[in-house]
DNA sequence: TAAGTTTGCGTAATCGATTGCATTTTTAAT
DNA sequence: ATTAAAAATGCAATCGATTACGCAAACTTA
């Protein structure tokens, strides 16, 4: 492997110190013009590149962010890491990714190996907790984040940390419009597809879904409400369920696009019509929701401009180096995209 | 900030040098075992954390990889990102992703953004070519990577260059494949989208095609082919320069699955049946397109293999520490699904 | 020309960990 | 008890860059 040049092969070539060339690919005035220009010159031509690692040792600053998510291949968390790594590439930053495929052990293990690694903050959505215990060691560990000052900001899926900045959507309120809307197509009996609710983004999803339903006069059944992943499986089972009541439901607000999928096609396969018979709503807006043969009345969490807005919370945070315990919520309007899958013509309503 | 616990601070704590610190955290077996057990200890106690900069300094082992993908939100590049990132996860290495939105001069920047933060080894998919200069600059830093001994494997869009391993899908075959199921749907004149062909994925489309063509016997005619890349406009506008011509296609095979959407789109639209009247077959599997009205058929490019596989090719060549110059092409076999844009009833043939 | 100021550059420490070599301590053998 | 061998530990260099400090040369100014 041939070495690569260091300043110390330049400062030997030109016989000056290490310093001295140090200085002179810094912009430090402390160096003369002539040498300044001959250094450039040398480095040019020898080809030198700056170690990274190095200086990152030196001044503590690897230029390295972490993102955790829990996978990258839905379309939501790419979207938003496409977003992160566009607003950081201006600034210099490089992002590092890491999975933890709902699973809390991976949680810890990431956040380890990110601080290990020197990052200079980390940009997370929580795993889904699988129980109170676990809820309670990742605050410890997260607490750990905060104290060593390394900046933590959370987007989507969030949790109240004091000192923790976040980027989230309006879930209750988009959820709220949603139902709303199921309620305007003449839709009385609404189900909900709720999800974790150790989550507060799937908490305030059904808040907003119950607060519409009873800002509107409609009684409040738990029966209609049942906890899926959104999984195409885990949908059409959920809907399977719903449609041996006693009184079954004629819409469902999904608090995910493939568990709204699966209920769709299971319903089908039942001969239910849609939108006349029973409407739906997902959440996710993800590409297949407008390409399908019914296109699916969805929730646009715009996933670009979150990732935007985590890396730039996360720019700010760095910049301001006082005023260390300032935590910033941001919260962005997402879009209710009312498509086929929920819109009535005038004659069924 | 709390300064991070270091070694210096163990040692100190314990009388001893930071030396002794280190062999008793390494395995070292000159080091007596109540002073391990001690160190060990005490590092617990102090929560200790090896700084990975000071160790990818000192070692040259960054254990980061750097990613580079033309965009990151495509469910293609992102499942493979996944299997990338899986393969990785038990060797210790991190993920670094970097994309470059088709832009060769992001590829630039990237690889050296990349270089200079020391990375172990770069697994990239290149970027469309606008230009012969511009596909021999990019040429010329590949080298400069081949000559610094830094690990690269392509994967899908790869570069033929000396040295340099690759994991890629049997494009030619599975085109040919494709092209013939056509044919054998009763298609006699058989349309391509093809893609950019400095990129041999999509010449190799192109070939299987054509070679598909002139072993059935059907005349290749240039007319019946055009450039586009794979996006809903692009497609829909090339179907229809398609359909103005005197002797209109029955059939598309496109080497991107949005640009084939956006033909059925158009077609439909023009209310012309699938696949009674015309077949369409893509190329991506992406996931809208088994939840489309009409399912669309296309070739599954095994994103997640691919990634994996492009990890072992990384990590198999940084284990062999001799044998530098051998580099590994990998082809994995992709999967034609046929689905009901391309299926017709035996009626129809 | 003497004194003070500015400029340019070298010295050496630092970031945190590892490791070859030297030295000390312990153990074993006679 | 003596000595050799073995084990444990310390010393110091190293990875590559930055920077406070100090010294010497050059430049001002009177």
């Amino acid at each position: 492997m041939a070495r690569r040049t260091t300043i110390y092969d330049i400062a030997k070539e030109l016989d000056i110190t290490a310093a001295s060339v140090s200085r002179a690919l810094n912009n430090n005035p402390k160096i003369s013009e002539s040498t300044r220009k001959l250094v450039i010159e040398t480095a040019a031509k020898m080809n030198y590149k700056q170690n990274k690692l190095a200086l990152a040792l030196r001044s503590g600053k690897s230029f390295n962010v972490g993102v955790i998510v829990p996978r990258i291949d839905s379309n939501f968390f790419a979207s938003v890491i496409r977003g992160i790594e566009e607003e950081l590439y201006g600034h210099k930053y490089n992002v590092i990714i890491c999975q933890t495929h709902e699973d809390e052990k991976r949680e810890f293990e990431n956040i380890n190996t990110l601080l290990n690694a020197q990052v200079d903050g980390i940009l997370m959505s929580v795993s889904s907790i699988s129980s109170q215990d676990f809820s309670v060691e990742i605050d410890r560990i997260i607490k750990r984040v905060v104290e060593k000052n390394v900046p933590l900001i959370f987007f989507d899926r969030k949790k109240s940390i004091e000192g923790v900045s976040s980027v989230t959507i309006n879930d209750f309120e988009v959820s709220y419009l949603a139902t709303k809307h199921l309620i305007e197509q003449g839709c009385t009996r609404i189900a909900h597809f709720k999800g974790n609710q150790f989550l507060e983004i799937f908490k305030n999803r059904f808040d907003g879904y119950r607060q519409a339903l009873i800002d509107s006069g409609i009684e409040f059944d738990e029966n209609y409400v049942i906890e899926t992943r959104s999984t195409i499986v885990e949908g059409a089972n959920a809907v399977k369920t719903l449609m041996k009541l006693k009184s079954p439901p004629d819409a469902i607000f999904s608090s995910g696009d493939f568990a709204a999928l699966g209920a769709i096609q299971q319903l089908k396969s039942d001969g239910i019509r849609i939108p006349e018979d029973f409407c739906v709503v997902g959440f996710g807006n993800e590409p297949f929701t407008d390409f399908m043969e019914l296109p699916m009345s969805t929730v646009n969490q715009v996933p670009l401009e979150m990732g935007k807005m985590a890396a730039k919370v996360f720019l700010e945070r760095i910049n301001k180096t006082g005023n260390l315990k300032a935590s910033n919520q941001v919260v962005l309007t997402s879009e209710l995209k009312i498509r086929e899958s929920s819109l009535r013509a005038e004659v069924y309503k």
